[in-house]
DNA sequence: AAGACGAAAGTGGTTGA
DNA sequence: TCAACAACTTTCGTCTT
């Protein structure tokens, strides 16, 4: 958590003060988090058998329903306990009362999800490595799309999910859906659905996904040296000018450049190789294979 | 024996009526 | 809502190294 900074003066000296639960800034004072929780064991466990027994949580609990069916409204017949109508002027001070109780419940339930939300958002941002400023960004549009009501109706693990792919693209960090899905537990057709929901309500628009962001990722996945990669840019590069990836998956794109790099610098690797890290088949990457391979008029030693 | 290649049939998602 | 469609996958047989 030490990576977090103060939304006030942008300071991250900030500290939790367990006793009362709380994150403040040590600079300008801001309670950033209230009603944190101690996460931390308060014992240690010297093997696996200790660490059950001791262990207070088990799976991750989803308190999906907001409130618990717990809340408390303030009914609207103006009667007293008694069933005696009540007067006028206390009737406006009721009316009041209704409407701030309302506002009231309404704001802390958008706290409540923004706080499970960002516990699952750092928990598959650890999972795929994202950096910090990633997180950030993409807990910033969690937090927009809760306060435009963008939530209601959808499982909160399903917009971060969303969110984190949304970020990703636009930061130019490519994790495929599937990836996303693995560790979010979220199928990859619900996260595209959400996806699809979030980039008109929010207004973003995206460049469409650039398979020269895979290479890097796959070439170092294959331990190809960085003048294959540059190759397999270039490749890249005249394929797009030559229309030669529209409507085509990016990933499948991207594997078959790497591969043809990998082939023509001499550091071959088999099909089937460069298809796993990719996550497609040896057939699509050989069909775009073909076709970078027609239409560049690249001449690759057999 | 393993990899490369390609044909054919099947799958899940998008599009347009 | 349904059918047509494109991209991709699976499966399998053949060829090459």
């Amino acid at each position: 958590m030490a990576e977090k900074k103060c939304p006030e003066c942008g300071s991250n000296n900030l500290k939790y003060d367990y006793a009362r639960g709380e994150l403040v800034c040590m600079k300008c004072g801001l309670v950033i988090d209230e009603n944190i929780i101690d996460e931390g064991p308060e014992w240690r466990a010297f093997d696996s058998d200790q660490r059950e027994k001791r262990a207070r949580t088990g799976a991750p609990i989803k308190f999906m329903k907001p409130n618990k069916g717990l809340s408390t409204e303030i009914d609207q017949y103006n009667k007293d306990i008694r069933g005696v109508k009540i007067s006028a002027k206390t009737r406006a001070q009721m009316q009041r009362l209704r409407k701030w109780h309302k506002r009231a419940s309404i704001s802390t339930s958008i706290e409540r999800n923004l706080a499970i939300a960002l516990t699952e958002l750092s928990r598959v941002a650890s999972a795929l490595n994202l950096p910090s400023n990633v997180r950030e960004a993409a807990a910033l549009m969690y937090r927009k799309a809760v306060e435009k009501g963008l939530i209601r109706g959808r499982l909160i693990e399903s917009v971060v999910a969303a969110v984190i792919y949304t970020i990703c693209r636009q930061y130019g960090i490519p994790r495929t859906l599937d990836e996303i899905a693995e560790v979010s537990g979220i199928s990859k057709k619900e996260i595209g659905r959400t996806y699809r929901f979030l980039k008109v309500d929010l207004g973003i628009n995206m460049p469409l996904t650039n398979p020269v962001h895979y290479i890097p990722r796959f070439a170092s996945e294959l331990k190809l040296s960085g003048e294959v990669q540059e190759k397999a840019r270039e490749i890249l590069e005249k394929a797009i000018q030559k229309g030669l990836i529209s409507g085509r998956g990016p990933t499948g794109v991207a594997a078959a450049a790497v591969y043809i790099a990998g082939v023509m610098m001499g550091e071959r690797r088999t099909q089937k190789e460069v298809a796993d890290v990719a996550g497609v088949t040896e057939v699509t990457i050989r069909n775009r294979y073909r076709e970078l391979k027609d239409k560049l008029g690249l001449d690759v030693p057999t």
